[in-house]
RNA sequence: GCAGGGGUUCCCGAGCGGUCAAAGGGGCCGGACUUAAGCUCCGGUGCUAAGUGCUUCGCAGGUUCGAAUCCUGCCCCCUGCACCA
């Protein structure tokens, strides 16, 4: 074997480059495959989860293009970003250089894997031929109203000295850097994202999402169904809004808290004795941040402002507090307490001796006046309500009568809150798209007009470590310009976007990415986005942010009239973890940098153990892609990676597995090699061979299809090289028959080791290219085809037991084994078999009525055979506890076999010499039981498909 | 606390009512080849036994003629959300 993967590897590379092979244009003939991976953030070379997302996704383009679609296969560049400017800052230069630098690096990183993009559509979202129409996409978003400006408390990141929107902000700190996040009060741009929030909910459950990201994106649009009750305060003429899941309890209602924030707290205390308390409370939970006052914050505490609330459908005064565990944010930033059925209220009450009052009973008929020993959170008939009409409604009709009593006094509605918010979409940052407007003195904010578009970022900027804020606002040929509604100067808006706008919609740009008209043209999305992109693949960490702005995107451009689809992804797949081990201490629990394999544990000083972590920079226990190509070629990585674990499932890197996977495939290439240079040699084994072939394509489509790769991998790179081996072994090797075989398996090859499977297609003399090469439809296997299978099962199962027996027969046995005496079935079991599979057929009783037709066959007769008819027909048809029957675990073959009355005592006798070797002994003799002698009592044994074996 | 996903034989990982002592891979053991190691090939890898019987799929119960698979309860692990009214 002489296979030099570099060589053959980057050779077909280029072969497919200069074929065009993966250039996929519109084609109404074909069906469409739309396959598509997250598109990285180039930030130097590819690492290995990279490699995982895309031989997932170059695999499944590789299966369906064979399979004859029409693949649509893209790749690009999510340029934009922070990190792009600080290694500017870093090295005096432009972000704009550092990012095509490493882009180039990236993408000969992916080259050389051999990831069968179609670079046609190639796009950098930090390239002004792609914001243009991030620009243009604006301008759209503001004339549908979708686009607003506005003050707002936002989450600033000191470090990155820029905004974060809530979903960059994980536990109060910074996704990039980490740092805490502080709030301050600045004008800002949204995106009316929450104008979605219904069908962005509704439709999830349409969607083909993996379970944990659709519960992750319910979970965080949050829409919860109630009322909004206003609480008219007393001498007064301020009103308290409420947010309520639970109108059902509002009888129960006995004080109102405020958030401390709340500006309707220093109205009601302003001056009065209980001011003070107030401002020391809210001062209090001002110093908190957020993070603190969620999961800190143990205890409730409030003051009393000092007036009080009256309850609009009993007109009961309570009193107003301001609460420390209310959520400003969330809501009107009010809340009803009803201690009965709240614990947090039922808490708060306790300490402040407010009255708990019970208004709903588990049960109907318990007792309205038992007493609460913690609030009763579930549903009930409501009771105690003091109000005419109520008590004894329950549930959702509870909620209903109280809406409508609420909606009828004008005093509340029926209303639905969500946890949603809109999006922040500004950032004070240069390496984003500008957003197209600007600020006239007498106009006010103007839209930049879309001829005047693209607003570029300039490249005259140098960037260096001692900057601060952004170098767009000091920049003045970018500043200054002219209002475009009334031509006085003007000036331009210095905030950029957030780079996840820039991944809300390249998904249609690829479609049609070299348009420099505008953003896409309708036909071509429509093409190939129908029933969204048909297979997706990413990292969960995306589930939330950019799938759900993405599917936002996709709505409003669809409302837009820009495209048909609603929802953007049809089947999403979130491949799991790549793990790698990690020095590991278990009485701390905590995992350790690979520089301490071996040695103690510094925290605690046990020695420490290995654990398998997920692969990252701050362990250090990645491994290099490029290194592992350079040493056993892109191919063999491929294989570890598809082979080692299904997409969604995490896998643990494994140097011995790679490098099994490695032999695997020299494995294959000998099989190959030798398989070319035969001569011809017919044998019975050419239809086994040739039958296996037709079982392991059928297997093999319906796992990849499903998206089961590792199963794939396993019919088309294991399967089939034992099959092959085994048919060399049982002495087959015809030329004409290996070509067949070779011809069904090396495109079977090709998704997961494609430069192999090129390289033997056209050693093969296989038509054009494999990578643009259609299969045709499969041929079903036939009753044949399952009798050959079947034959060839049977005698692997006769050497198995053979084998297990000869190890028993050694210990008995006196003198050295030499040979196996065989006693197959008696015509008479065949016969049973045969009757038994014929009632099976017709849907007969064999429990009801089995012995009655057993004791009406001519076997029965004999009285001396009796008990071994009896035995035989119950293994045959109803089976043991342990073993069904026969009849129901025959495979379809099997039957054949028996049903076409096969001759077990030849089969043996053709392969006795095959037999005898495997089996060690140097003679193999078969004849049906009761034809010979009995040897050794086997006869007893003996059963259709299941002979006797004798060792001496 | 809520939601989603899991716990399978030394390890990874399939199976999801009978064909299951449970695919496949890794590791380990034995044999062949080789001067030898490696590579490659063949076989073995719960205990027992001339084809039998026993124990095993997180724990405890249940349904069934029959459970790794279905149901109930519990324990543990991961992921996300969280004083959300």
């Amino acid at each position: 074997m002489a296979y030099d993967a570099q060589e053959v590897e980057t050779r077909w590379q280029k072969a497919w480059a200069d074929a065009k092979a993966f250039e996929g244009e519109i084609d109404h003939s074909k069906p469409k495959f739309y396959c598509l991976e997250m598109f990285p953030y180039p930030s130097g070379s590819m690492h290995m989860g990279h490699v995982r997302n895309y031989s997932i996704g170059d695999a499944m383009a590789r299966f369906h293009r064979l399979m004859g679609r029409n693949v649509l296969y893209p790749m690009g560049y999510d340029s934009f970003g922070m990190p792009a400017e600080n290694a500017a800052k870093k090295e005096g230069g432009h972000p704009h250089t550092v990012t095509h630098r490493n882009i180039a690096s990236i993408r000969a990183d992916q080259e050389r894997m051999g990831y069968s993009y179609d670079w046609r559509r190639f796009l950098a979202t930090s390239d002004v031929d792609y914001y243009h129409w991030n620009q243009e996409m604006f301008l759209m978003l503001n004339e549908r109203g979708l686009v607003e400006r506005r003050m707002a408390p936002v989450n600033w990141c000191v470090d990155c000295d820029t905004v974060l929107a809530n979903e960059q902000v994980k536990n109060n700190r910074c996704w990039r850097c980490g740092l805490e996040v502080v709030q301050r009060d600045m004008a800002q741009w949204f995106l009316r994202m929450t104008e979605y929030s219904d069908e962005l909910l509704d439709e999830i459950d349409n969607i083909a999402f993996p379970e944990n990201v659709k519960a992750m994106q319910r979970n965080w649009i949050g829409r919860s169904h109630g009322a909004h009750i206003d609480f008219p305060v007393a001498d007064s003429d301020a009103v308290i809004g409420a947010f309520t899941t639970r109108p059902d309890t509002i009888f129960g209602v006995t004080f109102v808290t405020l958030s401390p924030e709340h500006p309707l707290c220093e109205e009601l205390c302003d001056g009065t004795e209980w001011e003070s308390d107030w401002r020391e409370l809210r001062d209090e939970c001002g110093r908190m941040s957020e993070f603190e006052r969620i999961n800190l914050l143990k205890e409730k505490k409030g003051v009393f402002l000092g007036r009080h609330a009256i309850n609009p459908l009993n007109g009961e005064e309570v009193p107003i507090y301001a609460g420390n565990f209310v959520v400003a944010s969330y809501g009107t930033g009010a809340v009803m307490a009803v201690p009965g059925h709240d614990q947090r209220d039922f808490d708060f009450a306790e300490r402040y001796g407010i009255e708990i009052r019970r208004v709903l009973v588990e049960n109907d008929g318990d007792d309205p006046a038992a007493a609460l020993s913690a609030a009763f959170e579930g549903y009930g008939p409501m009771v105690n309500s003091g109000v005419e009409g109520f008590d004894g409604l329950d549930g959702q009709d509870a909620k209903d009568t109280v809406i409508a009593a609420l909606e009828a006094t004008g005093s509340g509605h029926g209303t639905v809150e969500y946890r949603l918010k809109d999006w922040l979409l500004s950032r004070q940052r240069f390496w984003g798209t500008p957003i197209p407007m600007i600020h006239c003195e007498d106009c006010g904010i103007v839209p930049v007009p879309s001829s005047e578009l693209p607003v570029e970022l300039p490249l005259d900027v140098t960037f260096s470590e001692d900057q601060s804020g952004n170098p767009l606002a000091s920049h003045d040929s970018f500043v200054n310009t002219s209002c475009p509604s009334c031509g006085r100067a003007g000036r331009r808006e210095t905030d950029t976007m957030d780079t996840f706008y820039d991944s809300s919609w390249y998904f249609m740009r690829f479609c049609d990415a070299s348009n420099n008209s505008s953003p896409f043209d309708r036909e071509a999305v429509d093409y190939w986005m129908e029933g969204g992109v048909d297979l997706y693949i990413g990292g969960i960490e995306h589930a939330v942010m950019h799938l759900l702005y993405a599917r936002f995107f996709t709505k409003v451009t669809r409302d837009a009239g820009m495209n048909e689809v609603g929802e953007p992804f049809g089947t999403l797949v979130c491949q799991g973890m790549l793990n790698a081990p990690a020095p590991f201490c278990s009485d701390c629990n905590a995992e350790f940098h690979v520089d301490l394999f071996g040695a103690d544990c510094p925290t605690c000083g046990e020695s420490l153990s290995t654990r398998s972590v997920k692969m990252g920079k701050s362990l250090g226990n990645t491994v290099s892609p490029g290194e592992m190509v350079d040493r056993y070629g892109a191919d063999t990585v491929r294989l570890f990676i598809l082979f080692g674990a299904n997409p969604e499932a995490g896998m643990d890197w494994s140097d011995s597995a790679l490098e099994a996977n490695h032999r695997q495939l020299h494995s294959i290439i000998d099989a190959m090699e030798s398989a070319m240079s035969l001569d011809d040699s017919p044998s019975p084994l050419d239809d086994w061979l040739l039958a296996r072939l037709r079982a392991n394509q059928a297997a093999w489509r319906h796992s990849m299809f499903n998206v089961s790769i590792r199963e794939g991998v396993m019919t088309s790179h294991y399967e089939m090289l034992s099959d092959w081996t085994w048919y060399v072994r049982r002495g087959g090797g015809d030329q004409d028959t290996a070509k067949q075989f070779l011809l069904g398996w090396i495109p079977m090859l090709a998704p997961a080791t494609p430069h192999i499977a090129e390289h033997f297609w056209h050693s093969l003399g296989g038509e054009g290219l494999l990578a643009t090469h259609c299969l045709d439809e499969l041929t079903s296997l036939s009753d044949d085809d399952a009798k050959i299978l079947a034959r060839e099962v049977y005698l692997k199962e006769l050497i198995s037991s053979g084998r297990g027996l000869r190890e028993l027969a050694e210990r008995h046995a006196e003198e050295e084994i030499t040979r196996a005496v065989i006693q197959t079935s008696p015509a008479w079991k065949e016969e049973l078999a045969r009757e038994s599979m014929r009632l099976d057929a017709e849907g007969f009783d064999f429990k009801a009525g089995g012995l009655n037709h057993l004791k009406s066959m001519d076997v029965f007769a004999n009285e001396q055979m009796r008990g071994e008819v009896m035995q035989t027909w119950m293994a045959l048809t109803t089976g043991s506890k342990k073993k069904r029957g026969r009849i129901h675990t025959w495979s379809h073959g099997e039957k054949q076999l028996i049903i076409s009355a096969i001759d077990e005592t030849s089969v043996i006798n053709m392969n006795s010499g095959f037999i005898a070797q495997a089996l060690g002994v140097s003679s193999v003799e078969a004849y049906p039981a009761g034809e010979g002698e009995d040897v050794a009592g086997k006869a007893r044994f003996a059963f259709p498909l299941e002979p006797g074996i004798a060792f001496l």
